[in-house]
DNA sequence: CGGTCCCTTGACATTCATCAACGTCGGTGG
DNA sequence: CCACCGACGTTGATGAATGTCAAGGGACCG
């Protein structure tokens, strides 16, 4: 399947494609990172996700893109595949069908927990839930996306998402080095703040 | 597949499967209603969806359901389909594997709806947006759901749903038939809240 | 009747968005 | 090298939106 890839670097901010254009292609991040956003007519800007490396987008849009997508690291380096050609192997071939099935129940997956995130009331909850996707299982990462990405992603504004981050820095929950570096001190204190209940026996 | 399957009536507010629990099955509303929500510690809760006639739930839960799920309207029938079963079926008849890939498009396609909906801004913005996904072409239909459900799926109070929804009828936009049955007036307006819009003044 | 939901409204408290200012960093050109 | 600039991040002050608390009414049911 690799042949019928084709490679690109993007810089910081380029856009990969965009809202409502011919969803012709899938998308792989290589490395980088990139955002998927919505822009509303008033210029406010709803991002509905960030795609980190290993990632796949393009592949579940009907016709056209519901959203478009730019670069938020220098390089950002992306793969393309022809969604005409990846939906005939669907047909031919099972084993990629399995494999596409599978990456669709992967987003659904994700975007569950991106909906739960959503949902939480306060903005404290959101930042702290968003820092535990963003650690997956490793108390310390880095952000590649800056504050004003976090907060149209969790639909608040910039200034909350920095209080809520020296909040918590404040009470030894988090550690910053640098600014997109982030330590978790406590994690035990994170989730209680996200508040998901723990599994109940019958 | 239909004698695989079998199915049960659910009086209001019983549940069809339990957070956490094993997904070993697949369900169908045939009539009535049902809610998918989350707990949380602190006795909240979050509805992650609304499941009308003819939807699917279960099926893209791996290994255990992350929520549970309940009738909300008296009564509620459900058909419950073997995931081993229609697991066994996707390898052996591509047709059905094909109808099951279609299917998760679908569900990805509403998380995606329901998540802008969430990330919108205001209370009324909301309200306003679900409403528009609630009437499906018809102006004038029925919310199987309470308002506390209403409250609890676009993460804010009650009250302030009950205050956007006599908002909207004292502005002539909606008009409620007693409290379960909405007609859209001014269906314009309603996009255009949704759109982008800061609230009206009168 | 008397109880229990469900819905609505009012009053008040709190959170958060907004506006404004300032600091930092990295790049760029004088 | 330094001055300047723009993008990014933080902090403070303020008002508006919304959560919270309280009360009451209506529908349904025993």
């Amino acid at each position: 399947m690799e042949h019928h890839a084709s490679c690109s670097e993007y810089h910081k901010g380029e856009s990969i494609y965009y809202q409502d254009s011919a969803a012709a292609f899938g998308y792989r991040i290589l490395s980088g990172a990139a955002r998927e956003s919505v822009s509303l007519t008033d210029g406010r800007r709803q991002i509905v996700g960030f795609l980190l490396p290993g990632d796949i987008s393009g592949l579940w849009a009907r016709g056209t893109h519901s959203y478009s997508s730019e670069a938020i690291v220098e390089p950002t380096i992306v793969a393309r595949y022809s969604r005409r050609y990846i939906e005939g192997l669907i047909e031919s071939d099972s084993e990629v069908a399995r494999l596409l099935h599978q990456l669709a129940l992967d987003a659904v997956e994700r975007l569950q927990d991106r909906m739960t995130l959503l949902g939480k009331a306060s903005a404290l909850e959101k930042v702290s839930g968003f820092l535990l996707q963003m650690a997956n299982r490793n108390d310390v990462f880095g952000l590649p996306m800056s504050r004003y990405d976090i907060a149209d992603y969790l639909a608040i504004a910039v200034e909350t998402v920095s209080r809520s981050l020296t909040g918590l820095r404040q009470q030894r929950i988090i550690a910053l080095l640098g600014s997109r570096q982030v330590s978790i001190i406590d994690r035990l204190a994170l989730e209680r703040i996200t508040g998901r209940e723990p599994p109940i026996s019958h």
